[in-house]
DNA sequence: CCAATTGTTCAATAACTTTTGAACTAAGGA
DNA sequence: TCCTTAGTTCAAAAGTTATTGAACAATTGG
């Protein structure tokens, strides 16, 4: 049970910038950030919406390449793919963390400790 | 006869991500980037689409924060917002055409030289 | 086995984006 | 003044994206 991921080499430019130029995506990839790549799953996200639309939201970050989900149990682990947007993509990731790390205009995470079944 | 842009502090970085997520807009942003800072006007886009769609797309950029546009005449000169986006998402500019130099994926204007009628 | 937990899929809808052609404005040159 | 050039605006059509609830699948713990 793996999910579909892009390979390093096709993830592309104007999908990357697309699927992040959405506040609540961008919200997700900034908590993945501040978790320095501690796997999260879904949950650890509702204060973002739905979990369907979550669940919508994790899949477009995957698909574009943006996030890497494993399959643990009933739990989806989701890590930003870091050191593959770095190598095709030098410098993009950081910067927009950097600057959505200070926008007060993005929604948040609350950032409870949750227990994982798995 | 002036346009509206943003002030620097209004450029939102969910919205330029969302405006850099298209391919046509990319590309201009890459021409615009690769001719150093010398004014484009919009005819000089139009490898990359028809008059009214590119008056779209470039007020889209604008909108966001990316270009400016002066009027000169009955032309528009169209730069990047270099500095602004700089100074607000340091790196990010940078990182996007570096990024979008190199990829064949992306559609590209001819570079025709040109006449101005001003 | 049963119930709870985690997350997906589906269909529907709402909202937004892109693209087009026709009509228009405004400035410049002959 | 009349024609051309540059670009905008408008309304329509087409396409895409986001959001929702109900139903579903898979795993785990009791």
């Amino acid at each position: 049970m793996t999910l579909p991921h892009p390979n390093t080499d096709q993830i592309s430019l104007p999908i990357v910038l697309g699927v992040l130029g959405d506040p609540t995506r961008l919200a997700i990839v900034r908590y993945l950030a501040s978790k320095q790549g501690v796997p999260l799953n879904c949950s650890q996200f509702l204060d973002l919406g739905s979990k369907t639309n979550l669940s919508y939201h994790l899949a477009k970050l995957r698909e574009a390449g943006v996030t890497r989900a494993e399959v643990v149990g009933t739990n989806r682990m989701i890590t930003l793919r870091r050191a593959d947007l770095d190598a095709r993509f030098p410098g993009l990731l950081d910067s927009v963390i950097a600057a959505a790390g200070d926008d007060p205009a993005l929604p948040a995470v609350g950032g409870h400790d949750i227990e994982i079944h798995a």
